[in-house]
RNA sequence: GCGAAAGUGGCGGAACUGGCAGACGCGCUGGAUUUAGGAUCCAGUGCCGCAAGGCAUGGGGGUUCAAAUCCCCCCUUUCGCACCA
């Protein structure tokens, strides 16, 4: 029964569709899956911005897709979707329009919802998350207590990066080339008492936890393990000579210890205040601290070869050999990283050699490249970084490179005088901002009892609704009475509320675990629940977030381990970073260059269905997309014109989806269309296991190509086609085939009915075609039957006319031939 | 500077694990249809060549019967880190 067809009114068929979803419930994820049948499937948090663009349109196609495939497959789905609602955007656009923060906010939520929901993206929203609220945001504060009873947060004064547009502190993930990662200005350091989150206690697992995540990609683990920056070496105790008092330095080179000529410290350093110093040392060296701290971040990070630093007057001792070494201040040593002073070995380090030229400080040789070359330091233009024979260092002369190492830490140890220490670039994460739109830290400050946690059973602490959120430099919750007085939990005493909000990236780092029991209010989830849909089967988003909210989230789960609440160590088993979308120039879509092209545009004009093919067509998942209209032409002419008619060929022989045909119930041409058929499940199913949608579309075009219902008489083999190949392209243009599929009259949804199988006896034909080369050169191909021997196949090839050509008159050295594909001739003289 | 990834027709891109390079689409050319345009349909389309054939996957070398794919050197692009002692 061939429907009539009218053409295909994409507008009123993606309502239907959606209102159907919505209504049976279709999305609607399992309560307790079982474990070995369900598939968590995730997109990264949102900023709700109202409009979305086609960055965020391609990120959600692509989990879509992997997500009604896997509904197809007949696994329990949870694919949730939610918004990361505070932070920095809010509060600025609020300000520009004069619109509270909370309002504005929420409104936001509601058009990107609805945007959405138009585009037809599975997602279950009954289990919406928004962050800036508080049901949401008790459990972030709940977080953030456990954190703090085990001794993970904790506060700490010291120098912070300051944005001074932003006005509030900023993570080091934060900070970008010196820059404010979100506008820009310049990032200067700031003396600031501050809450911390103690990732440094992690770091290790985290390094080594990434050899156990195949499934993500090798340039984010690399970025990970980098950014974490794990080091072996030593720590020596030097010794102010004057006042005695320890200085330990890092060193990842200890066999170079008899070379130290000086010693440099960091200009924040804080034992630059304890080092007495006198005179005319004193004025520079503080002259010196005030411009090193006044220089920006850009200027101290570029590497230049004019390192600068002063002379304290003051000396220290090697307490390998009791040398006394010059002390520096320089700023080209690092106060955050080490002990914020590192051992000078000019004839050793690039960055040591420059400085003692320029201040003409001793070099001292202390490793030869080899046993029979000798570096002469008047020679020398340059360090000798390499490792090699330690000289000059009294019995540990001869020693080499890693056992040179370890010789000279066993004998620090031993002596007391130092010891064996792994160092990491990583910091702990600071989470203190002074900003109104965030969620409040749920700690109070008492002069009694100190940080006192608020009770459990107090959380929320809600974030008062305020007139004046503007920063000021200072956290707006400060100048709040209401807010800020309050009772100490402990001894009941006046005390006042920690005025701070927490950065953005704690919301961000727990709530795949709320989207797995979103209402429940006695626990931040339930860890039954949990342990069922955990771990997340793919995590999708943009390669930016490598070094932050994925270290974050890592960090954050690996501490829920330790207190029992999941029980997997790693939160996401596979990670996916799609391609950006620039315009057709190559260049970045945005607002403000007016070269973003908005789906919603697009979506309204071709229909949901083809956008998505269009964006699935024009590139794989990982590269970027440089959009342009061209891009939907083709799709377009093919959805409409090609496939979605195919419905009206389907003769109402309501097949038996899982019988596989045999080669004598069909003719050649049905034969061949059969493989085809088969050929192209393989083939589209392959090209989901690896994103490549792009091919998956191609593959559907062939079939339909192929397809001619004319030379069709098996009505069920029709039929089968038409209907498994509306089920392949169902995750990609889900409405489009949901109406198909309905058309022929098939009951319930395509996205239940089954992901197609391939009939292993019917992806090759009878009759194959195989290359057949000589000396590597093609030549000719011919016909054989698909199980044909290396014999016959060299029969019939050296029966073409092509072939003989170029094999008559020689010797015919050797014979390959790879089955099925290919056979070559080696031919000699 | 260091590290990683990638370079294939006019364009987006195919090519499993070393086995027919250029699937699929855009664009272009010719034809049909049309008052014209658009749309649609048919054919062609890597380069050189009338053909036979030759040459082609950033450039140069190598391994192999066979290389876009593996190895070495160089160039370009993108991304990340940029004084981490």
């Amino acid at each position: 029964m061939a429907t009539k067809l009218d053409k295909y009114n994409f507008k009123e068929i993606e309502s239907k569709w959606q209102q159907i979803w919505d209504e049976s419930g279709l999305n609607r994820a399992a309560d307790s899956p079982e474990r070995d049948r369900k598939f968590y499937m995730l997109v990264m948090f949102a900023y709700p911005s109202g409009d979305i663009h086609m960055g965020h349109f391609r990120n959600y196609i692509i989990g879509d897709a992997i997500a009604r495939q896997q509904m197809m497959k007949g696994v329990d789905v949870l694919h949730p979707f939610g918004w990361d609602a505070f932070g920095l955007p809010a509060e600025r656009a609020a300000i520009a329009r004069g619109i509270h923060p909370h309002d504005w906010t929420l409104e936001n939520v509601a058009v990107s919802r609805t945007t959405l929901q138009k585009v037809g993206i599975s997602y279950d929203w009954s289990r919406e998350v928004t962050s800036c609220l508080p049901d949401y945001y008790k459990w972030t504060q709940w977080i953030f207590v456990q954190l703090f009873k085990n001794k993970l947060a904790y506060r700490k004064r010291g120098f912070v990066n300051w944005c001074p547009e932003d006005k509030t502190v900023l993570a080091n993930e934060q900070v970008k080339d010196g820059k404010c990662e979100r506008c820009g200005t310049a990032v200067i350091k700031k003396d600031q008492e501050q809450w911390y989150f103690k990732i440094t206690a992690y770091a290790d697992r985290l390094i080594d936890d990434l050899d156990t995540l195949p499934g993500w990609p090798e340039n984010v683990k690399t970025m990970q393990r980098e950014w974490i920056g794990r080091s072996y070496g030593a720590e020596i105790d030097f010794v102010i000579e004057e006042t005695g008092e320890k200085l330990p330095v890092f060193t990842t080179r200890p066999d170079t210890i008899y070379g130290v000529t000086f010693m440099a410290i960091a200009p924040e350093a804080e034992i630059v205040d304890r080092l007495n110093l006198e005179g005319e040392f004193k004025e520079k060296v503080i002259d010196y601290q005030r411009k090193a701290l006044a220089r920006s971040d850009i200027e101290r990070a570029a590497v230049t070869e004019e390192k600068d630093g002063v002379f304290t007057g003051k000396y220290a001792i090697n307490p390998f050999n009791g040398e006394r070494v010059q002390l520096w201040v320089a700023d080209y040593v690092l106060a955050g990283y080490g002990t914020g002073a590192v051992m000078a070995v000019p004839a050793h380090d690039t960055r040591d050699f420059a400085f003692a030229k320029k201040y003409e400080i001793p070099i001292k040789v202390v490793i030869h490249p080899d046993a029979n070359t000798t570096l002469d330091v008047s020679e020398m233009d340059d360090a000798f970084v390499e490792y090699g024979p330690m000289v000059n260092s009294e019995h540990f002369d001869g020693l080499a490179g890693k056992e040179a190492i370890t010789s000279v830490t066993e004998h620090a140890q031993k002596q007391g005088i130092g010891r064996a220490k792994v160092n990491y670039k990583l910091k702990d994460w600071s989470v203190s901002r002074q900003r109104y739109w965030g969620c409040p830290i749920p700690i109070i400050h008492c002069q009694k009892c100190g940080l006192v946690a608020v009770p459990e059973d107090e959380l929320p602490v809600l974030l008062p609704r305020v007139k004046d959120y503007i920063p000021k430099g200072r956290s707006p919750l400060a100048d709040v009475p209401d807010f800020i007085n309050v009772g100490c939990p402990e001894c009941g005493g006046e005390a006042r509320r920690d005025p701070d909000t927490m950065d953005t990236f704690v919301c961000s780092s727990w709530y795949y675990l709320r989207y797995i029991d979103p209402h429940n209010d006695s626990e931040p989830f339930s860890k039954d629940k949990a342990a069922r849909w955990m771990p997340i089967d793919y995590y999708i988003g943009g390669i930016t977030h490598a070094t932050g909210h994925l270290i974050y989230f890592r960090f954050f789960h690996k501490f829920l381990q330790d207190i029992g609440w999941v029980d997997t160590p790693e939160p996401a088993t596979r990670l996916f970073n799609h391609g950006m979308v620039m315009d057709s120039k190559g260049e970045v879509m945005s607002k403000s260059k007016g070269n973003a092209v908005s789906p919603i545009t697009l979506t309204e004009e071709r229909g949901v269905d083809v956008a998505r093919l269009a964006m699935f067509f024009t590139a794989p998942s990982e590269k970027e997309v440089l959009w342009s209209d061209d891009s939907v032409t083709g799709v377009e002419k093919f959805a409409i014109s090609r496939f979605y008619p195919l419905i009206g060929l389907y003769r109402g022989s309501n097949p038996d989806l899982k019988q596989y045909f045999k080669r004598e119930d069909l003719n050649e041409y049905e034969w061949g269309l059969y493989i085809k058929l088969n050929q192209t499940i393989k083939k589209v199913s392959e090209s989901f296991d690896r994103l490549q949608f792009n091919t998956a579309v191609a593959a559907l075009m062939e079939l339909t190509r192929d397809f001619v219902p004319d030379r069709v008489s098996n009505t069920v083999l029709n039929d089968s086609v038409i209907l498994k190949a509306v089920q392949l392209a169902a995750p990609m243009i889900p409405h489009m085939a949901e109406e198909m599929w309905q058309q022929a009259g098939c009951k319930g949804s395509v996205l239940k009915s089954g992901w197609p199988g391939y009939d292993p006896e019917a992806v090759t034909g009878d009759e194959i075609e195989i290359a057949v080369q000589v000396n590597g050169k093609l030549r000719d191909s011919v016909m054989v039957a698909a199980d044909a021997d290396q014999e016959t196949v060299e029969k019939v090839a050296f029966e073409s006319p092509k072939v003989l050509r170029f094999t008559e008159n020689k010797e015919i050295v050797k014979k390959i031939y790879v089955k099925g594909r290919i056979l070559n001739i080696v031919a000699r003289g």
